[in-house]
DNA sequence: TTTTCTATCTAACAATCGTTAGATAGAAAA
DNA sequence: TTTTCTATCTAACGATTGTTAGATAGAAAA
């Protein structure tokens, strides 16, 4: 009974398994629509077990929310910091994306759960999931305004309606794009050229 | 009793309260957590009145979803439409951009209970919106494909993505952009810039 | 005036909700 | 072996859900 002693795995497993099965189908329905005893279900036990390791439905959907931007924050601040330090701005920027999107799809049910259902769900949830949230948006801002003092982005562009048009415009391909269909790494490549080089022929007047 | 007559106002006008009260709670509570007493409370009715006006809660949500895009659809059309043939496409597109975004926040109800419950409404209903948004993005598709054809737009763009792209980034600035806090017009200047002009300085390599 | 129609109301239905209390089987600790 | 702990189960609670049937008051039509 060691202080640091791995915690009976059973808990662990278990918890992780009501909250991928509440994350699935929170993304489907919506938090309302699903119930304590679908969640059970799904993984693999009866309504009332749920309380063995949850106190409540919103201690659920609390950390499903902050799990799935706390991966993306993760795995997009770790890929953009292992950049060589006089990496150029296309680069970094096309890093982020890349990455950004890469967690989007490979943690898919936590990462649309929570863009799907962040509005719909109680104004104390949602207090619990914005310091969070807003840890992620400092990242982008840090990493937008070191390029635009080094002169790599366009003095015109206004950099807090890039950051979220940036992070808006990638959450929305969990609506509609399927990793089974097409590469993710093509997905960035394409909104990474768009994005950076915009859509106009020569410099901003086209015919 | 001519045949073309106009209705019984009042019909009309309850419905259209019962509408407006099923937009307004859906989008902020989402589509299952709405009950049909709270939609009737908001219409200034009972629940059971509601029956006389709709078959069931999914015919309301259809009617909600819909209008949310024909809406958007009827402004966007109309003003690119009114443009003069050969207007340069950086006009074209602000002109989109621009309407898009207005009609977003002036039918705001509706057309955010129509970003936010889509992916969580029963399949059935999700069918019944389907040839709506079709519509409205065959329109987008009309429109950059002839700013193409004629040399406005890059040739590495992906029309399809940058669609996709555009749409997405517009449609999410409902979830935080306040139109009491600032003009529309501005963000659609600001998101305009980005997406015709790009995030780099000089041709795609940055510093 | 009498009749018909319109729009709403009341009251109830079976089903389902989040949550709780208490029982229980197996594993771990003594 | 006996005891304690862990993780689950069963069964129930009051509240709320979408929906329906039938009553009703006022407006419109006859």
């Amino acid at each position: 009974m060691d202080i640091s002693s791995r915690k009976s795995p059973k808990r662990v497993v278990s918890r992780a398994r009501i909250l991928d099965a509440a994350a699935a189908l929170f993304r489907e329905h919506g938090y309302a629509a699903v119930s304590l005893r679908a969640i059970a279900a799904e993984a693999g036990m009866r309504s009332g077990s749920i309380y063995y390791h949850f106190g409540s439905k919103e201690e659920i959907v609390t950390e499903v929310l902050n799990l799935g931007i706390e991966r993306v924050h993760e795995q997009v601040s770790s890929t953009v910091t292992a950049l060589s330090a006089n990496s150029d701005t296309a680069t970094v920027i096309r890093t982020g994306i890349r990455n950004h999107l890469q967690a989007l799809f490979t943690f898919g049910a936590y990462t649309s759960a929570n863009v799907r259902i962040y509005g719909q769900v109680p104004a104390s949830v949602r207090r619990g999931n914005l310091a969070v949230r807003r840890r992620y948006e400092v990242l982008w801002d840090d990493i937008l305004s070191r390029a635009q003092t080094r002169g790599g982005i366009r003095d015109e562009v206004d950099l807090a309606a890039f950051r979220l048009l940036l992070i808006g415009s990638l959450n929305a391909t969990l609506e509609w794009f399927d990793p089974k269909q097409g590469r993710v790494e093509d997905l960035a490549e394409s909104y990474a050229n768009i994005l950076l080089g915009g859509l106009l022929t020569q410099g901003g007047r086209g015919s």
